[in-house]
DNA sequence: TCCGGAATAAAACATACGTCTGTTTAACAT
DNA sequence: ATGTTAAACAGACGTATGTTTTATTCCGGA
């Protein structure tokens, strides 16, 4: 009846009717999300009621737990998507492989720029609905953001022993670096007189200007 | 730049019960809104109820809203309580009035620093519960974050002016400066290897940066 | 044609919430 | 003592919520 005792699995292992074809039930799921999280984003998780994402999806309110198991669940999910293509693209793609530093360092950041800013609506729910997430999923969400700040960690830190970088502090500068990457998501308000290719030309320039030496 | 910044009664406070002392009111409302932060800043303003804050500033229930309106309220006044004195300083301070561009941005940094520093709890939860101000408020919040991206915006262009600087755009630079500025209260959970010194002087360091050409 | 699993609609359920009301208590001037 | 007034209190009201359940309908395949 009540099982909040049970230890609620974090979303990729929650165990769901498990009926018929587990193809379907994914695919229900990642609609159900989407248009949760355009709900999140509007008017906030607390402020959206299981009502509301069942008319917003067309499913039924009964029939939505047979595809998710708790409205809590719907937002660790969509944590999910769209906070994991991020790291998945500097790894597919062959950044870690590109030898100059300052080509390495602007292409992964160019390339998490424009994704942050195509994704700025999420971003900026994900900022403000974190608090709701469990506890044991949020230790995963910081894991996946820490281990961000760590890439390019790296990357700096390559750049500064081959001289082609001058910070003080490689881990501090990755914080900062990977922090003004949500300028967008979170100060769009005031920045709306900016052209897209306007805004990201200007980030991706200050940025580096704190890391590239630019006296030469 | 600021007009009408030191409105105090018409603020976003609805009309009260207005009884006898006014004094003791405004009192007992600052006692409720300082442990009402705390709850809002533990466990989120939706999650926060009004039972709770009840119990922390040991008010009765009812009672309550011979002080304080409504719980949106509580929200607006904590808004108030913390983001004024930032603008507050800036210009009781004589920091206008410094000649040399560099001094004149440095000092109006490190002072925004700190006080962000110290007030990292409530600015967390202002970037988190924002959502839940009624429009009419939100709009005085965002109105006055803006002039503080002008105030800068204006030593920044001054700078530029002199020589002294080196950006392309003063007004994103402002925008990035400030933003820059919630490092620490929305990433603090993966910057506690720094002390507080060391970090605050670290994020100074990375900021001037961005904005005065180092190669000297 | 009929069966069985899925979807739907509607309601029920238990709880939690913000807010208000009617009454009691305490302070204090008269 | 007494009367007045504001503060404190417990409890209730109505509504909204996440979740579950029940009764009914739909539809493809035997």
């Amino acid at each position: 009846m009540n099982d909040q005792l049970s230890s609620k699995e974090p979303s990729a292992a929650q165990t769901l009717p498990e009926t018929g074809s587990q193809e379907a039930v994914n695919k229900r799921q990642a609609q159900i999300v989407k248009k949760a999280s355009r709900l999140f984003i509007k008017k906030g998780y607390a402020q959206t009621t299981m009502r509301d994402i069942s008319k917003a999806t067309g499913i039924n309110l009964g029939n939505l737990y047979n595809y998710i198991s708790s409205k809590e669940d719907i937002l660790c999910l969509a944590f999910e998507t769209y906070h994991d293509p991020a790291i998945a693209w500097l790894e597919r793609k062959g950044v870690l492989t590109i030898e100059d530093p300052k080509e390495q360092l602007q292409t992964a950041l160019h390339q998490m720029l424009v994704m942050t800013h195509d994704a700025m609506n999420d971003i900026l729910m994900m900022y403000r609905e974190t608090r709701v997430l469990p506890p044991k999923f949020l230790k995963i969400v910081l894991k996946k953001e820490s281990d961000l700040v760590d890439f390019f960690e790296k990357i700096i830190a390559r750049g500064v022993e081959k001289k082609a970088f001058h910070v003080r502090d490689p881990y501090f500068a990755a914080n900062m670096l990977v922090f003004q990457l949500s300028l967008y998501p979170l100060r769009s308000w005031n920045l709306k007189r900016y052209s897209r290719e306007d805004f990201l030309t200007l980030t991706e320039e200050t940025i580096l200007k704190a890391i590239i030496p630019d006296c030469a």
